[in-house]
DNA sequence: TTTTCGACGCAGCAATCGACGCAACTCGTA
DNA sequence: TACGAGTTGCGTCGATTGCTGCGTCGAAAA
């Protein structure tokens, strides 16, 4: 029976592109309802929509769509693996534009969460994002997946000042990848550390990928999150006298000098202040800041920290 | 009981429609007497007579026929509350005490909690929160004990202007437990239902308690987040077409009622436009938006669409 | 006799069609 | 480093298709 016949629409709605993409993908690909006259409207049977299915996934994974097609055109023959070899695809096939997100020369995986998050699929997004964690680490990660395309999403946000629902639904799956980091990986020992945002800075992604990286590393911390005022900050640090204190300040607006003279001024101050975010101006900082360049120097001095207070104890 | 038993003629005058086109609903959708008789007069019981106001009433609105007849043909008990302002009552009186421990009567749990927080040790309220998700599920969680603990951390945090690290870590925490949930219920199909916070809106922890309802339920959907534009919300609605949008609002001072007139005016409206959260008023709410008093109402609501469109899927 | 039945047709409107073009990303080349 | 060629997603435009409510007609039911 042909009563489940979806029409070009509800297809476009289901899978998450635009209707003149489906047309476009039935003329340049042939990926198109498999009984349908010129003309005449479209209506996908689900043999159609499962090729579709296939299409869709494979360019979230970062496949160039043209191949793509050609594997999701042989559908029912040969499902290519879930996990295929990134690098193994022919020359003779480029990689395009369309309207997705600058990811440069981040890899074929950036560019298939690029366009998820373009389509707003949340679950192809977690599940990316997952995998990469799972396979090569909170650092890696952040640095050569997540970094470039949350770069990207801004960079085009705030040239065209659109794309905030992508921007916030970005930033939510991020969040939640690396909080579930973090609960994977049990902490010991009491948090020395304490990781907070600047006064009014509300970009705390980057903190969180630090915390994740410090769970992944065993180390536990204390996560104050975005937008901590001064007095907040200070009144936490006297009331659990962490051994660290991260600072994370994105833009320049809310890098203010006076919040870390503010740290450093407390009773018994931390051992190490680190200033990490483009905001802060070197040449502003107070004298025993430290200013990590990236992540994975923020996390080593943070690691060195934990080590020396073992040491401390242990001797 | 066929004790009335209505002719054609009269609930033709009854619904303010032809009664040609009641014989095409029948004919056409299914839509008619439960028991008729090829070539003799319609009988319509009151059971029928009431899945046509259905009818009538979701075309009014303007969803398209096919689909109101689908959801009118499977009508159980759950038709949604017909009119907005059913009673102007003011969604009763909140856990009025909190003056010392704002938990108020939120059982010992609530208060370990909220202990846990002035503590700011996230690993207890972490277990806390997600032993309680465990056991009682997302709903009774919330209202039982999250909903009580944040408020009463607000309104002290409103009340001493301090507290704000208290309140930052508490939210940290609640949305990943929240987040938790929804990644361990893997849901089926393609979300339907848009959960978005109005433009300027901060607070997104309650929309993350239904987003966890949601998945808990087994019902996919998409989450915005927090501070749409409206632009980007409507954006959003054409690129991904939701039956049902929810939308959340804390504070009056970000409830425009323009931005729901806004959903209804896009090319291809959602079935069902919730306006949720104590933002809202009653009285200024466009027609055609219903305004849950509870988490447990909203839920119910979506999975009420999610189950109508499973059904129009299968047919 | 009055009302309704099934069948057929028609006009309005939303969705879609094919064609075309634009903007943006990648990559090879100079 | 800059630039042109190759790709690709999607917006726009005028025309077409298909759905929808309802009027009409001869026959049958009440």
């Amino acid at each position: 029976m042909a009563d489940e016949a979806l029409s070009a629409g509800a297809v476009a709605r289901r899978l998450g592109v635009a209707v003149t993409t489906l047309r476009t993908w039935h003329q340049r690909y042939g990926l198109g309802p498999s009984e349908h006259v010129p003309g005449h409207h479209r209506r996908y049977t689900p043999a159609d929509l499962a090729r579709l299915e296939i299409m869709r996934r494979l360019t979230g994974e970062g496949v160039a769509p043209a191949e793509a097609a050609r594997w999701a055109r042989q559908a029912p023959a040969v499902l290519p693996p879930d996990r295929l070899g990134l690098k193994a695809r022919t020359s003779t096939v480029r990689d395009g534009g369309g309207t997705t997100i600058p990811v440069g020369r981040a890899g074929p995986v950036a560019r298939g969460l690029a366009r998820a998050a373009m389509r707003l699929d949340s679950v192809t997004i977690g599940r990316t994002i997952a995998d990469a964690l799972a396979a090569d680490g909170v650092v890696a990660t952040w640095e050569g997946l997540l970094r470039p395309v949350l770069a990207g999403i801004g960079e085009r946000h705030a040239a065209t000042a659109g794309l905030i629902e992508v921007e916030h639904l970005m930033s939510r799956c991020v969040s939640e990848a690396l909080a579930s980091v973090a609960r994977a990986h049990p902490t010991t020992g009491p948090p020395r550390i304490l990781l907070s945002c600047a006064d009014e800075e509300q970009h705390s992604l980057p903190l969180e990928a630090l915390a994740a990286a410090l769970a992944e590393s065993g180390v536990s911390y204390r996560m104050l999150g975005a937008r901590v005022p001064v007095a907040a900050l200070v009144e936490a640090i006297n009331r659990t006298g962490p051994a660290a204190v991260v600072l994370w300040s994105h833009t320049r607006a809310t890098a203010g000098p006076h919040q870390l003279s503010a740290l450093l001024a407390v009773p018994r101050r931390p051992l190490l202040v680190l200033a990490a975010g483009p905001g802060w101006r070197a040449d502003s900082l107070p004298a025993g800041v430290v200013r990590p360049v990236d992540l994975a120097e923020a996390l080593s001095l943070a690691v060195a920290v934990r080590d020396s207070l073992d040491q401390s104890a242990a001797g």
